[in-house]
RNA sequence: GGGUCGUUAGCUCAGCCGGUAGAGCAGCGGACUUUUAAUCCGUUGGUCCGGGGUUCAAGUCCCCGACGACCCA
């Protein structure tokens, strides 16, 4: 039955679509929108869209190109990128206007119009592609009718142009187009060209324009893109083996967080989108694959912040035979890595704080920094729970009546340690009451062998040697289990597939997990974690 | 969740004590064959975020709401 509905589904499209040939033939006169419908679901309900003076110009402009035949081509091969005709060409001591010129260099490139400055019989343009920019000289002399054409184009327009390299009076290496072609009809206007687009909450809701127009935007994906593809490549050349794991979860696992729910309908049954890939992850190396890693998206139902997106991107990696100490090597070590290769620097300058990543990063136990941010902490009060209430109540920290000592202890060091951890700190010695995954310490088994790592007192890494006794493991699952009962959801499921997969034995492994949006976020500099998704979470818009 | 600030032309922004809504860019028309935010002349363009209230009169004052930014929890 429910197939049916899903096969009726694609046959309705189907007839939808079909339908599109011959509207697109149409020459149509400014489009009305009180005809267009986003399908037969609200065939009824006029799609408003906004429109103006300006688009509609632009419209009657693309109706004339239809008329012509010559709207929409996809013909026109570039041969050239304009970053590297400018990496090449662009010195003008090593290429001066005769070189250039001597060069005869022909090149057929493309991109987004960005600049149009007409002055009679000869026009000047910039075209941008992925890789930069570059300018056109034309002529009216040599384009004709077409140089009429250009004239009624606009800035935000796709063009093309083929030509020679020359660089004109004033040094600036240019095209000298013998043809010019339009692309694609840019209908809307663009940002101010001076200022761009100011408006953050438009810059994020449509990221396609503040790539058009802002080039920092541009620069931190670009940088992104690199600190991924470099980890990536520092973690293969250590010969881990890069994974997939699900990301729909009918156990939610391997973080204390909430999670999403959403419901497979074929199925009928309740799935949790992933808050970790950690619980897989471990069975891979259950399995056999010693060394594996994954980066991919997890997503945690809680707040929104400068710090939090419902979405974030993780590398989570896993090595056997191991501990949460080469694991500590490892992180410093693909972080000082990606900083020097991707950024050429290791100090970086975050929310008005300089950050050097260049020395080895201080490893300092939980009760320790506690103790050192609150002397009024002794050593025998760190584990001892009426006393942490008392520095608790003294701080106005909030706890609930079934915190541990652990709990407690690590509420303190949220509200007074956290902060102050600007230099990159390892903090170890993790409550193992906190700790629901990670290995007991042989010698103190009240804390477990686990760190996490903070930059501008934001956590940026969590790892730990993993915890491999499948015994103790479903001991911990059982306490989760009870502080979710108690109402903490956030709290961990008891997962009895993991446990067997611990019985078949996992070997001694270090495991660990880095907040890539936020390792970004110091790398590119910028204050908040919507500068570094390319589409953030955001409110609907309202029209 | 609480507080502060913001929302005016396509974009960037002015708009004073409540009295006919403004500029620059973009657009449109014109001039211009080496410009760099090209320049010069002319010119079009408004749901002042939405709703309610006070007032002879509201972009402006008051209340409610939406969205966003920042700070706090």
């Amino acid at each position: 039955m429910l197939a049916r509905v899903g096969w009726i589904d694609r046959r309705r499209a189907g007839i939808f679509l079909s339908a599109w040939p011959s509207q697109r033939r149409l020459p149509r006169a400014p489009l009305r929108f009180e005809d267009c419908h986003m399908n037969d679901a609200n065939a009824h309900e006029p799609v408003v869209v906004d429109e103006n003076r300006l688009i509609a110009e632009r419209r009657q402009k693309l109706h004339a190109l239809r008329e012509r035949g010559i709207a929409f081509p996809n013909d026109f091969r570039p041969d050239a990128f304009a970053g590297d005709l400018q990496a090449e060409f662009g010195d003008p001591d090593r290429w001066p206007a005769e070189a250039v010129a001597g060069a005869a260099r022909r090149v057929q490139v493309a991109g987004r119009l960005i600049a149009k400055r007409v002055m009679g019989k000869a026009s000047f343009a910039q075209i941008r592609d992925q890789t930069g920019a570059v300018q056109l000289f034309l002529q009216a002399s040599v384009l004709a009718a077409v140089y009429e054409d250009f004239k009624g184009w606009d800035v935000g327009d796709i063009i093309a142009a083929t030509g020679t390299l020359m660089r004109t009076k004033t040094g600036e290496l240019s095209v000298r187009v013998e043809q010019l072609r339009l692309l694609t009809k840019c209908l809307r206007p663009l940002p101010d060209k001076w200022h761009g687009l100011a408006d953050v909450e438009q810059r994020y809701r449509q990221r396609y324009v503040d790539l058009i127009v802002t080039e920092e935007s541009r620069a931190v994906f670009r940088l992104r893109s690199a600190v991924i593809s470099r980890l990536r490549r520092c973690l293969d050349e250590r010969r881990f083996l890069e994974v997939e794991t699900p990301m729909m979860h009918p156990i939610p696992g391997g973080a204390t967080a909430r999670p999403f729910v959403t419901h497979h309908n074929a199925l009928d049954m309740d799935m949790y989108l992933r808050v970790a890939p950690e619980l897989y992850l471990k069975r891979l190396t259950v399995g056999g694959f010693d060394r594996v890693y994954e980066i991919n998206r997890n997503f945690r139902n809680e707040g929104v912040s400068t710090r939090h997106n419902p979405e974030f991107t993780m590398l989570e990696l896993y090595q056997a035979y191991a501990s949460y100490h080469e694991v500590m090597d490892l992180t410093e070590a693909l972080i000082q890595d990606a900083a020097r290769v991707v950024c050429g620097k290791s100090v970086f300058v975050w929310e008005g704080r300089e950050i050097d990543l260049s020395q080895p990063f201080r490893r300092w136990p939980l009760d320790q920094a506690v103790r050192h941010y609150n002397p009024a902490i002794s050593a025998a009060d760190c584990r001892d729970v009426a006393a942490l209430r008392g520095h608790c109540t003294q701080l106005s920290i909030h706890f609930k009546a079934d915190y541990g000592w652990g709990r407690l202890l690590l509420e303190i060091f949220e509200k007074t340690v956290e902060p102050e951890l600007v230099q990159p700190t390892f903090i170890t010695a993790y409550p193992t009451e906190v700790s629901p995954l990670a290995r007991a310490n042989d010698a103190d088994r009240e804390v477990t062998d686990r760190f996490e790592l903070f930059i501008n007192g934001k956590e940026i890494a969590n790892g730990f040697s993993e915890l491999n006794d499948p015994e103790d493991q479903a001991a911990r699952f059982l306490a989760q289990v009870a502080q979710k009962d108690a109402g903490d959801n956030e709290a961990m499921h008891f997962d009895a597939d993991y446990i067997r997969a611990l019985e078949y034995a996992m070997p001694p492994t270090g495991g660990l997990g880095v907040g890539i949006d936020r390792l970004v976020m110091l790398l590119a500099g910028v204050p908040s974690i919507r500068d570094v998704l390319l589409f953030p979470y955001m409110r609907p818009e309202v029209v």
